[in-house]
Parts: structure tokens; C-alpha cells; sequence
DNA sequence: TCTGGGGTCCTAGGACCC
DNA sequence: TCTGGGGTCCTAGGACCC
């Protein structure tokens, strides 16, 4: 049976969902990230709706550029934006909810089909090939992010049926949550995936096997997930721009492109493991077997600060350390897990370069008081001369555990 | 432009073991 | 004397994603 993925991609996720529940700022232009502190804040756009994108803000826009530009578009008489602070608990109400609609809209679809080919109606295999995939309701689904998701809809047999379904889940994700989402039909999630991109907002494209190969050449290589913002550079400095400009590197070259470093400068390190050549070889001709993947269980639990102002106090930074320390004890609490045994300390500095120094236990802890003393032993050689030997001022600082079980 | 906070995955080198 | 090969764990760094 051939393979039918689907990708979900909520559009504008945060900023929707702000638009919607203040009718006021109705077709105004949004911005939710951090405070931007009338230009002064150091945050940076979380979500920008479709408005506010017109005026060049978007996700990872630093908030003062933002300020920026809304207080330009004032100037010429344009609305100013809207700057709203994330309500992250929200939000992940909402992404339930839109799981949930996902979830119950595919299990009907499912039992719909089973009824057609237990009537004979479905260009029947029935008797054939009997066996569908048992795995739902609750099954084949996989939560990928807040406002994203991959669902496997093999069982409707063709990419019509599959786009009709798609259709219905739009249009009820629309009524019961007043929520567009955009949502890519392909023959694996890669093609899905980028698909679900390439008619935002609320749209819906359906990309056949036989059309894969056509679909990736033209797009830029950016497209291509887990190539960013370093990987593209150093393929525009060999002018390599497009998928098809890529497709004409061997397996062999690729490999060696991201393989092992071959005498480089120090300092600077293979973007990528060796694996990665051979994976993206295969990513840019559209193959891609990946499973979805329904059960997610944390690896790791953190939380980073960045100080309003650098700081180049001892007592003010391990006093935050502490706090913060406190925080991931509580998530970790609340997480299920019993222990833990790696406790990493991550220092960025003014100039943005950042440290993590680690240490794992030789028994696994689930005591508050181990992480704060360990964090703390960590902390303390970034005040050493030798590792800050100009002294820089610390912008960051953050605490995470790993190893947990 | 001047860069958040939550994560995941990958690599390399060194220590250590057999 | 000059020296193996494989495996695992730890630490550090980096790219990437939403």
C-alpha cells in the first residue's frame, strides 16, 4: 500500500489566536513576542500575523527592530503594531484542541473507509488485502510541535480522498477554534512538510509521488529542513541556490562536503556529520522513509535567562542561577521523571559567544539541593581569569538536566 | 537588525576497558 | 621497542527547529 502523509501547520499560530480573542485588534497588524520596552527590550518576535508581516516583521525579528519599524509605519500614517506578550498556557490549550478535532476528524474518516470496503464500494481489495492498519483512533499521529502535525493517511487509498479529508479537518478546525491552518498531502513527511508551506495561509497542497522530483528542484535550498541559515551560506558562495543546482553534487560530493574536516582553520568546524551528505542527497530527490512518530518523551529540561542588562556580578548571576535552578526543579517535579544525573550550565556572554560546561553524577539525584550546588560548581570557573580573562560581561545564563529517567 | 526560550540531534576527542 | 582495534561513556561545541 503506497504511503499518504499529511502535514498540519497552524497559520500564525500565536498571533491568530490573540487576533481571535480581541475582536478589537481585528485585521490590525501583531506582533506577540517579548516587551519591546519602547525599542529598548532585547527580546524577540515570537509570531507575527500576516498584517504585521506586510510592515517586514516576522518570527526571530529582534523586538527593537520591530519597534522600529511600527513607529516608521506610524510616520506615514499606517496603524501602529500591536505588541502582545506570549500566554504560552494558552496557547497550548488551543493546540489541544485542534489535536483533538485532528484526532477524532481521522478516526471517522478511517471508519468511514472501513464501512465502504466492508460493503464492497471501495475499488475494493477487500478479501486481498483485508488488513488496514489497525492503529487507530489515537494512532498515527504525530504531535511535532505546538501548531504542528503529521498524520498518516494511507488508509484513504488515493490523494483525492486524502485531499477530501483534508478539507473537512480545515473547515471544522475553522468553525470549533475560528483558526486557519495550511496542510501539505505528500508521499512521506518531507514532501508533506514542505508542502504545507507552499500556499500559507489556509491552504492546501497536494503533491503526488510521480511529481516529487518536479515539485523540490525549483524551490530554494532553504526549503529543504535542516538546512539553515549556515548551510545556505556556504552553499550560495558556491552559487548554489536552488534544489536543482544541488542535485547535480554526487553522493560521494555531498559527503565529502560535510564530512570529516579537512584542514581547516581552527575555530571553525564541519557544519555536519558525515551521514548528514548522504541523507541530504537523498532528501533532495523527495526520499524519505521516516516513521511518525506517536510518543514523545522528554529528553532534557532547562531554562535560560537573559539578563535585561549584562552583568558582570558574581552574586546577582548565581542568584539567578538559583532561581532558575528552583524552575527546572519544579518542571522536573512535575515531568514524571524520578532522577536525573547531567546537569549542564550554558554562560553567553556580551558578545554573544556562548559556554556550556557539564558534569554527569555518578548516581543518579533527584535532589534540588544537588542541582543548585552543582550548577554553582559549574558556574564558577566563568569567573576564573583564565576562562573570562577579558572579563567579559555575562548576558545569559542557563540551566538544564539530562539523563533522566 | 543585534539577536528569546524551549528543545533535538550530531560530531569529535579523550579516558577507559578488553 | 613502538605500539592494535573495537566499544562505551563523558564533555564540549554547533546547527537547526518552532
Amino acid at each position: 500500500m503506497k504511503r499518504i502523509i499529511a502535514h498540519l501547520d497552524m497559520d500564525a499560530f500565536f498571533a491568530a489566536i490573540e487576533e481571535r480573542d480581541r475582536p478589537r485588534l481585528k485585521g490590525m497588524p501583531i506582533a506577540v513576542g517579548s516587551d519591546p520596552q519602547g525599542g529598548k527590550g532585547r527580546g524577540i518576535v515570537s509570531t507575527a500575523n500576516y498584517k504585521a508581516r506586510e510592515y517586514g516583521i516576522r518570527s526571530a525579528l529582534p523586538i527593537s527592530t520591530a519597534w522600529r519599524f511600527s513607529q516608521e509605519a506610524k510616520r506615514v500614517g499606517k496603524p501602529e503594531v500591536v505588541f502582545i506578550e506570549p500566554n504560552f498556557k494558552k496557547y497550548s490549550e488551543v493546540s489541544q484542541n485542534v489535536m483533538f478535532i485532528l484526532e477524532e476528524a481521522i478516526s471517522a474518516a478511517l471508519q468511514h473507509t472501513n464501512i465502504l470496503e466492508n460493503v464492497g464500494m471501495s475499488a475494493g481489495d477487500l478479501g486481498v488485502e483485508q488488513a488496514r492498519p489497525p492503529k487507530f483512533p489515537g494512532g498515527n499521529l504525530e504531535r511535532a510541535s505546538i501548531d504542528e502535525a503529521y498524520f498518516d493517511l494511507s488508509f484513504a487509498d488515493s490523494f483525492d480522498e486524502a485531499r477530501k479529508i483534508c478539507e473537512k479537518i480545515k473547515k471544522e478546525i475553522a468553525q470549533k477554534e475560528k483558526l486557519t491552518c495550511s496542510i501539505g498531502i505528500g508521499p512521506n513527511k518531507l514532501i508533506a512538510k514542505i508542502a504545507s508551506d507552499m500556499k500559507k495561509p489556509d491552504g492546501l497542497t497536494v503533491v503526488r509521488e510521480a511529481d516529487t522530483e518536479k515539485f523540490l528542484e525549483p524551490l530554494p535550498i532553504r526549503k529543504i529542513p535542516g538546512i539553515g541559515p549556515k548551510t545556505e551560506e556556504v552553499f550560495k558562495k558556491i552559487k548554489v541556490a536552488r534544489v536543482a543546482d544541488l542535485k547535480k553534487f554526487s553522493e560521494e560530493e555531498l559527503n565529502d562536503l560535510f564530512g570529516k574536516p579537512r584542514r581547516q582553520k581552527s575555530g571553525s568546524r564541519p557544519l555536519k556529520a558525515s551521514g548528514w551528505g548522504i541523507e541530504l542527497y537523498k532528501k533532495i530527490r523527495g526520499i524519505d522513509d521516516s516513521p511518525i512518530v506517536e510518543k514523545y518523551e522528554a529528553k532534557s529540561i532547562g531554562e535560560q535567562e537573559t539578563f535585561e542588562k549584562d552583568s558582570r556580578d558574581p552574586g546577582f548571576i548565581s542568584g539567578r542561577l538559583k532561581a532558575l535552578c528552583e524552575g527546572v526543579f519544579r518542571s522536573f517535579e512535575q515531568s514524571g521523571f524520578d532522577t536525573f544525573r547531567t546537569i549542564v550550565v550554558t554562560v553567553r556572554f556580551a558578545d554573544f559567544a556562548t559556554k556550556n560546561r557539564s558534569h554527569t553524577l555518578a548516581e543518579p539525584s533527584d535532589s534540588k539541593t544537588v542541582l543548585e550546588f552543582e550548577s554553582l560548581k559549574l558556574l564558577m570557573p566563568f569567573f576564573d581569569a583564565r576562562e573570562n580573562s577579558n572579563k567579559k560581561a555575562v548576558r545569559l545564563i542557563g540551566v538544564r538536566i539530562e539523563k533522566l529517567s
